[in-house]
Order: C-alpha cells, then sequence, then structure tokens
RNA sequence: GCGAGGAUGGCGGAACCGGUAGACGCGCCGGACUUAGGAUCCGGUGGGGUAACCCGUGCGGGUUCAAGUCCCGCUCCUCGCACCA
C-alpha cells in the first residue's frame, strides 16, 4: 500500500491548479450567483509564519467552498505596498524601499502558493505602483471637486518616531499607534483633510445592516459619537461678542453658573482681562505643551483659570464668570461649555473646587436632593428654578428649552459627533504624492486629471529618504518646482503624501478591475461583484481601515461609481496564532517564582516573583533548559521579534501543506486565538494519514465497485452510513458557511471513524464507494492536496469540477430512534422505539427497562410527558 | 465608570428552538501486535463511591415535568472606549 506522502503530491496539484487556472474569476454568474470571499490585504513583509497564514487560509477555505458549491468566486490578492515598513526596513538595510518591498512580495507569494492557497493572480494589486495610485489621486481629485478634500491649519498629532503627523484614529491612548512607547506631541500646521464628518450619519445609520461582529460594530458606533443636544449662545458682558457651547442638557440652562472655555479656544485669550493676563497666558501654554498622557497621568483632579470676564446666561439674565480649564476639549462640540454644577460631575468638581455656586434646577422625584447637593444629579427629573419651565419632566423640558431658545435666536437644536475630519498629509516619502499646486497667484491649484499620475520621484540615495521633520521630497526641486497648470507661472507641488490608509480604502474596488486604464475601475464590473461578501482579517482595523473604506465607498457611491453604499457585507475578525515561547531563566524557591529582570521585561509584567499557582493561572509552565536551569514558558503571539514563528517554507517541506491547514483550521474556533503546538500538529498528521489509509486500503475494491444503489433499499449498516453520510453533508455544509471550521473537521472526523466502523462488518460496496466519493468533495476545501490525489484515483477532472455533494433530506430520517427516559427529570435508562411512536409504545417499552422500573416502584405516575424522538419523562409521586 | 463578549473535564473545545452535558481532537491510563512505524489497532478516561447511587456547565436565587441554554441578583476574566459636555 502506498503511504501517506504530502511532500509527493502537494507541488503536483498546486501546478495542475495553476494550469487549469480554476479560481480565475470572471463577469459572469455561476449557477448559484457570485460570491466575493476577500482577506485584508498585507503589507509585504518577508518570510511568512503560520500566524500571517492563518487568514489566508480561512479564506483559500471559504474560496474554494463557494467555488465548487456553484458560485463565480472572487478571491483576489495584493500588496499594502507604501507606508513605513518599507521605509524603515530601507533606513535598516540601506535597500531602496521598492526593492524591499518587491523582494517580500516574492517571497509572501511563495509561502502562499506553499500553502496551497489559491488566487487570481491577474488581478494583483500592488499599491505603491503608478498604475494603482494614480487612481488615489484621481480619487482625491474627485473629493477636492466636491469640497471633501481641504487644507487648514489645526492642531494636530505628531509621532516624533515617525517624524511626521498622524490621523486622530492612529492616535491610541495618546501615544502613536505604531510606537507604543512614545507619546504625540501637539503641533499647528497646515494639513490636508478628507471630510469623513459629512458622512457621520450615514457611516453611523448603515451599521445597522451589516453582518458584523457586534464588537466591531459597537467601537465604530462609539467612535463616531454621535450625540443630541443644543447650541446655545452666551453673550459675553461688555462685548459684542458671544460664546457658542454644546450640550445635551439644555433643561438645565437655569443651572449654568458659570463658563468655561477650552485653552486653546481663540476667544480663551481674547477675552481675558488685562490683570489676569499673565496667569491664563501661563495656564494655557502649560496645557498646550502637555501630552496626552501627562494630562491622563495629572488625573482628574480639576485645574482651571478666571479669565476675568463674564458672560450672560440667556435663561436667567444673571452674570456669570469665564473660566479656561483644561478639562474641557478643544476638539469636540463648540470647545467651550456651560457649567452646570448641579447635574454634570465634572461641573461640580470644578465648582467645588473653585467655590463656584451650584444651584439645583432639577429635582429628583420621589426623594428630593439634599441641598447643598453632595453630587451632581444628572438623572432626569422635574424642572425646578427655572422660571415658567418649573415643573416641566426634564425630557420634555429639553425639547421646550430649545423651542424657546431658537424662537429668541439663542440657540438651536444640534447633533454633534466625535468623530473628526480625516488627516491625510504625511511628511513621509514612500507614499502617494498629493496631486496638488501652490501658486503664488492662483493659491492652491489641483494638478489637471489628464496629467495624473504625479510620480513619486526616484530617489536613489536612502539619506534622500530619512525623515527630517518635514517631507524628505522638499529637498527636491526637480520634483517641486513646476509651472502654474492654471497661469502657467512659477508654482510648487505639494510635497507630502498620502497616509497609506488612503491606499487601502478602496484596493477592494480595484480588485474588480484592475487593469483600467480610464478609470479606478468600470462601474459595471464593480457592481457586477460588490460588495464583498465575506471580509475576513483582524479586530485591529475596526475602526481605522473599515471605517475609512466604508466613507469611500460611499463617496464613490455618491460619484455614481459603484451601487453599493457598503463596502463589506460580512465581516469576521479571526484570532491570533500563539506559539508556546521561552521568556528567560527563572530562580524557584519552594512555592516562589523568582523572575530575574530581563525575563520580567520580556514579560511584560510588573511583578518581579510569583507563586507557582500564579504562573498556573497565567497559562504558563517552568521548563528545564538544556543548562540545568527552569525557563519560563508561556503562549505568545507569534512574531518576528519574539522569533517564535513556525515559519511556512521549512513546515510545510518537513510536513505538509494540508497538515499546516488542518493545523491551523481545528485547533479552535477561528474567531479564538490558537495555540500552534506540535501536538496539534500530531492529531493533523494522524487524522489526514487515517483518510489515507482508509482508501488506499480499499484502492482495488472500490476501483471494481460501481456507486450506485437505491437509497430506499438500504438496510443495516448500510443504511445508517448512508444516513451518517448526508448527516455530515449537511453538518460541514452549515459549518462552513459560517466559517466554523473546527466543527467542520470534527463532523469529517467522526464520519472516518463511521467510515472505519463500516468495513469491520461490511466489504466495500456501492454505498460505500459514494460515501468516499462524498468524503473527499467535502475534504476539499480544507485539505486540498490530498483530497484531489485520493480523487484522481477513481475519478478524472478535478475536484474543482466535482462540484458538491448534493444533501438527500430523506437519508436524515432515522427509522428507530434513542429516546431517553427520565423518571422525575432524571435519566434511568433509554428506549430503542420507531421515530413516530406514539405515547402508549413509548410508555410500554420504558416500563421494560429495570433501571425505571425500580425507580416506579411504589409511586404513582401522575403526568407523562413525551416529545417522540427526544424524551420521555415519567413525574411520579409518593 | 460606560460598552461588547465570555466563564463547560487535565487542555482546545461540542451541545439545533429548553429535552441523555462533555461531540471531535489533544493528553493520560491499560492492553494487543510488533513486517520498530511520525507506528497502528482495541478498551478506558468529569468527580466521588466496592456497588446501588450521588454530585457536576463561575456563584446565589427563580421559572419549568425538564435549565449549560430562559429570568433576577452577583463574582471574575478578555477586549474596546473613557473629563466627549
Amino acid at each position: 500500500m502506498e503511504k501517506y506522502n504530502p511532500h509527493a503530491i502537494e507541488p503536483k496539484w498546486q501546478r495542475f491548479w495553476k494550469e487549469k487556472g480554476f479560481m480565475k474569476a470572471k463577469e459572469v454568474p455561476g449557477r448559484k450567483g457570485k460570491q466575493y470571499v476577500l482577506v485584508m490585504f498585507p503589507y509585504p513583509s518577508g518570510d511568512l509564519h503560520m500566524g500571517h497564514l492563518k487568514n489566508y487560509t480561512m479564506g483559500d477555505v471559504l474560496a474554494r467552498f463557494r467555488r465548487v458549491q456553484g458560485y463565480e468566486v472572487l478571491h483576489p490578492m495584493g500588496w499594502d505596498a507604501f507606508g513605513l515598513p518599507a521605509e524603515n526596513a530601507a533606513l535598516k538595510f540601506g535597500l531602496h524601499p521598492r526593492d524591499w518591498t518587491y523582494e517580500n512580495i516574492r517571497q509572501a507569494k511563495e509561502s502562499l502558493e506553499l500553502m496551497g492557497i489559491l488566487y487570481d493572480w491577474d488581478r494583483e494589486v500592488t499599491t505603491c505602483e503608478p498604475d494603482y495610485y494614480r487612481w488615489n489621486q484621481w480619487i482625491f481629485l474627485k473629493m477636492w471637486e466636491k469640497g471633501l478634500a481641504y487644507r487648514a491649519k489645526g492642531l494636530v498629532n505628531w509621532c516624533p518616531k515617525c517624524q511626521t503627523v498622524l490621523a486622530n484614529e492612529q492616535v491610541v491612548e495618546g501615544r502613536c499607534w505604531r510606537h507604543e512607547d512614545t507619546p504625540v506631541e501637539k503641533r499647528e500646521l497646515v494639513q490636508w483633510y478628507l471630510r469623513i464628518t459629512a458622512y457621520a450619519e450615514r457611516l453611523l445609520e448603515d451599521l445597522e445592516g451589516l453582518d458584523w461582529p457586534e464588537k466591531v460594530k459597537a467601537m465604530q458606533r462609539a467612535w463616531i459619537g454621535r450625540s443630541e443636544g443644543a447650541e446655545i449662545e452666551f453673550p459675553v458682558e461688555g462685548l459684542n461678542e458671544a460664546i457658542t457651547v454644546f450640550t445635551t442638557r439644555p433643561d438645565t440652562l437655569f443651572g449654568a453658573t458659570f463658563m468655561v472655555l477650552a485653552p486653546e479656544h481663540p476667544l480663551t485669550l481674547r477675552l481675558t482681562s488685562p490683570e489676569r493676563r499673565a496667569e491664563v497666558e501661563a495656564y494655557v501654554e502649560a496645557a498646550k505643551r502637555k501630552t496626552e498622557i501627562e494630562r491622563q497621568a495629572e488625573g482628574r483632579e480639576k485645574t482651571g483659570v478666571f479669565l476675568g470676564a463674564y458672560a450672560i446666561n440667556p435663561a436667567t439674565g444673571e452674570k456669570i464668570p469665564i473660566w479656561t480649564a483644561d478639562y474641557v476639549l478643544f476638539g469636540y462640540g463648540t470647545g467651550a461649555i456651560m457649567g452646570v454644577p448641579g447635574h454634570d460631575q465634572r461641573d461640580f468638581e470644578f465648582a467645588q473646587k473653585f467655590g463656584l455656586p451650584i444651584r439645583k434646577v432639577i429635582e429628583r422625584p420621589g426623594e428630593p436632593l439634599p441641598e447643598p447637593l453632595e453630587a451632581a444629579y444628572e438623572e432626569p427629573g422635574i424642572m425646578v428654578n427655572s422660571g415658567p419651565f418649573d415643573g416641566t419632566p426634564s425630557e420634555e423640558g429639553k425639547r421646550k428649552v430649545v423651542a424657546w431658545l431658537e424662537e429668541r435666536g439663542l440657540g438651536r437644536a444640534k447633533v454633534t459627533y466625535r468623530l473628526r475630519d480625516w488627516l491625510i498629509s504625511r511628511q513621509r516619502y514612500w507614499g502617494t504624492p498629493i496631486p496638488m499646486v501652490h501658486c503664488e497667484a492662483c493659491g492652491v491649484v489641483p494638478v489637471p486629471e489628464e496629467e495624473l499620475p504625479v510620480l513619486l520621484p526616484d530617489l536613489k540615495d536612502i539619506e534622500d529618504i530619512r525623515p527630517k521633520g518635514k517631507s524628505p521630497l522638499e529637498a527636491h526641486p526637480e520634483f517641486y518646482e513646476i509651472t502654474c497648470p492654471k497661469c502657467g507661472g512659477p508654482a510648487r507641488r505639494d510635497t507630502d503624501t498620502m497616509d497609506t490608509f488612503f491606499d487601502s480604502s478602496w484596493y477592494y474596488l480595484r480588485y474588480t478591475d484592475p487593469r483600467n486604464e480610464t478609470l479606478p475601475f468600470d462601474p459595471k464590473k464593480a457592481d457586477f461583484w460588490m460588495p464583498v461578501d465575506q471580509y475576513i482579517g483582524g479586530v485591529e482595523h475596526a475602526v481605522l481601515h473599515l471605517l475609512y473604506s466604508r466613507f469611500f465607498t460611499k463617496f464613490l457611491h455618491d460619484l455614481g461609481m459603484v451601487k453599493v453604499e457598503e463596502p463589506f457585507q460580512g465581516l469576521f475578525t479571526q484570532g491570533m496564532v500563539l506559539a508556546w515561547t521561552d521568556f528567560g531563566p527563572v530562580e524557584v524557591e519552594g512555592d516562589r517564582v523568582r523572575l530575574p529582570e530581563p525575563t520580567r521585561i520580556r514579560l511584560e509584567i510588573q511583578e518581579r516573583e510569583l507563586s507557582l499557582e500564579e504562573v498556573r493561572k497565567m497559562g504558563a509552565e517552568l521548563r528545564p533548559h538544556e543548562d540545568g536551569t527552569l525557563h519560563f514558558w508561556k503562549p505568545a503571539v507569534m512574531s518576528k521579534s519574539k522569533g517564535n514563528g513556525v515559519m511556512v517554507g521549512p513546515f510545510v517541506k518537513e510536513e505538509g501543506a494540508d497538515i499546516a491547514r488542518i493545523t491551523i483550521l481545528f485547533a479552535a474556533p477561528p474567531e479564538n486565538e490558537m495555540v500552534w503546538t506540535e501536538e496539534g500538529v500530531q492529531g493533523a498528521w494522524r487524522f489526514l494519514n487515517r483518510i489515507w489509509r482508509r482508501v488506499a486500503e480499499d484502492k482495488e475494491t472500490l476501483l471494481s465497485v460501481s456507486g450506485k444503489f437505491q437509497a430506499e433499499a438500504l438496510e443495516g449498516p448500510d443504511r445508517e452510513l448512508y444516513r451518517k453520510l448526508h448527516a455530515t453533508l449537511k453538518k460541514v455544509t452549515e459549518d462552513l458557511e459560517a466559517l466554523r471550521f473546527n466543527t467542520a473537521i470534527a463532523a469529517l472526523m467522526e464520519l472516518l471513524n463511521a467510515l472505519y466502523d463500516y468495513r469491520k462488518v461490511r466489504p466495500v460496496t456501492p454505498v460505500y464507494r459514494t460515501a468516499i466519493r462524498y468524503y473527499l468533495q467535502m475534504l476539499f476545501p480544507f485539505a486540498p492536496h490530498i483530497a484531489e490525489e485520493l480523487w484522481h484515483w477513481f475519478w478524472p477532472d478535478s475536484l474543482f469540477e466535482a462540484g458538491w455533494p448534493e444533501l438527500d433530506e430523506n437519508a436524515l430520517e432515522r427509522g428507530v430512534v434513542e429516546v431517553a427516559v427520565q423518571v422525575n427529570g432524571r435519566v434511568r435508562g433509554t428506549i430503542q422505539i420507531p421515530k413516530d411512536a406514539p405515547l402508549e409504545v413509548a410508555l410500554a417499552e420504558a416500563l421494560k427497562v429495570k433501571n425505571v422500573q425500580a425507580h416506579l416502584e411504589g409511586k404513582a405516575i401522575v403526568r407523562e410527558i413525551y416529545v417522540p424522538g427526544k424524551i420521555l419523562n415519567l413525574v411520579v409521586r409518593g
């Protein structure tokens, strides 16, 4: 008997599939329509490990499944090739970013092919190619035309490590998303923005219809941060000027006893009285210098200074002091608030600290609030001390106060969003040049469409690429010195490049028509494929890439380029791949585990000492090292820096692609983390080897037996095998539709066990031959090489052409079923009865069971609950 | 603090609409066969008990003939957000 040898078969079938072009996508619907299966494209990094491959394996399984099911499938791949990784590598290795990028692409492609992952490579997209990025520039110009791209001066986030500005979405807890240890600085700069806020409402509303994880939708909702309230004008005393505030509680207007401006607010310094100037200026300066981190570190203790100016509460006519304080954020609402200490805890703390009056204007129903108030009362209630509104329920009061303000021209209903416009300028080399020209005479002028692309100059000297705090292109007059497209006078190109998230915001549309030279894509082709039916990727893009892409799709929809308004109908966020990792030596004394400094630092924990129990609870182990000491081992995310990645090339050469695929898919549900282990690999090997042996042992007889039989005529083990076969088919089909790969494989393992059991009692029969046939069809998406190999022993053509077996619902019916018999809700035995046997039959059978008899003895049955095919519960008394 | 999700054997994890908890795999225990292979095959494996039986899905209540599943109240864990007016 031939032995299972992955190396002997895998390259063969990989070549075969490639030659046949099974995954080439055409704009012609299949029998069941189309499916667009997409995995987030990677930035090109060199040698790939299994952590990188989980995504693509899942996508490949789904794409193959949809293909054999009868869909026309688009399963493309490309490279998010612009951006910092390439630049940083260039600076580190002295390579040109382009060379580094293309070498990595070559290596990554090789790894993907080794794993048997198939794409329509004719549609490969590489974002650093002019063919691609010229359409970035085209889209940018369209946005400019529509007023959605604009240049503005503002306080921006600057990463000193990246030497560039960042978008709000790229700042995590005040730090650069790429440099967790680097607080971002604030700088006042003129930059390019995209008006994503114009789409805030649609971005929020349309989340509703998406088949996305609730977690991701919640994150987007929170990021957009819709808030309903009112804008209210507070006239400044003695000046023809008003401060506009945003509030969600107009019902508390009568309780506004002071105002607070953000330190950055333009009115802050203007309103300051001469005698207060020094103090206020010092406060504003200090606030500007502080990073978000420093502000956080100082806790929530309120600080602020009085401007020496007053405003008029439009409701009460009272004179109220104006302060500045850094608890009011310039970036939200209007950057100014009315202080209502009675009903906002932050204002309460501020008022208490600075001795400002606290007034109750909402009364708690039922139990009146203590006076003076001990804390702000933020719940709804009844308006008091509010003139004409006294007695009004606060919710109703919100509307009434707004109406009252609107009549007098003092305010209006207003919806505010937390979402900010997207800052897309970057002061880096490796990106898309912004297609704009600055002319002394004409101002900002767009590059005419027909002159696109604005090519990124090929800087040969690595030193020219190095970030310098301004765009490297600013040192290259041959790039920026041009004539104005409008007046022909001397002008200067914009030297900034685009955020790489611009590139990835529409690449899925380019896949639908990747070689188009007149448009980013043909709307007809995009409409054929869009939306992406299943998008697979990491949750780290929940608000970055996924929000930007939704914005782009809506914009392109409005432009008439594509019918859909949402790009990704289904989203799946996969869990990471971990591996057992050596974190270094420890010293054990009794129950105490001491962590030497290097070990502690690698683990990123505070404690210098742990108990054995704590080590266990962390999911960690102490393992003997070769030098006789004990080392601290724990599963950790595979990464180059930890050196714990199982590399694709060596693994496939040693073990095989199908084994890798099964290991990844079976170890855990795909949304969970999985730990890659040697035992898991062993299990995958055993499973595939058992399949191989089952088929190989029967090879000769399978070749001589026909697969024809009458399903209705089957009996005994034949009938049972037939039932199990179709039950498995149903399960595997449903699980694949829902991306439950682990349970689908478990079902295939069960069926395999059933095939072994069957052959112990029966020869090779037509129903068995059919079971083998279906088995290989079902195995194909998961372990395609072994499936294709075994298939070809008996059938010509490819499993790609064999389709997906058809379910026989009748096969699922069991004639006789096992029913559990309970007495007072506890299982006391089981009976074998016809599926739809009446209660009398079930009861008669149940009474024959000894153990049931024992539990009925001396007692009276007061009730029988019978669910045919499931359970018989006898309720007894006595 | 707010939001989302979770807690089931030694481990990863199953369990449709409330109906035999622990599928499948790993690990472990015992055995067979040894053409020593990455072996393979057979049996066992939630806990306690000689057994009958009892207990068991984070904790405490409840609904129900019947609860991992539904309801109420907690604890803990993971993730996200967090002075957002």
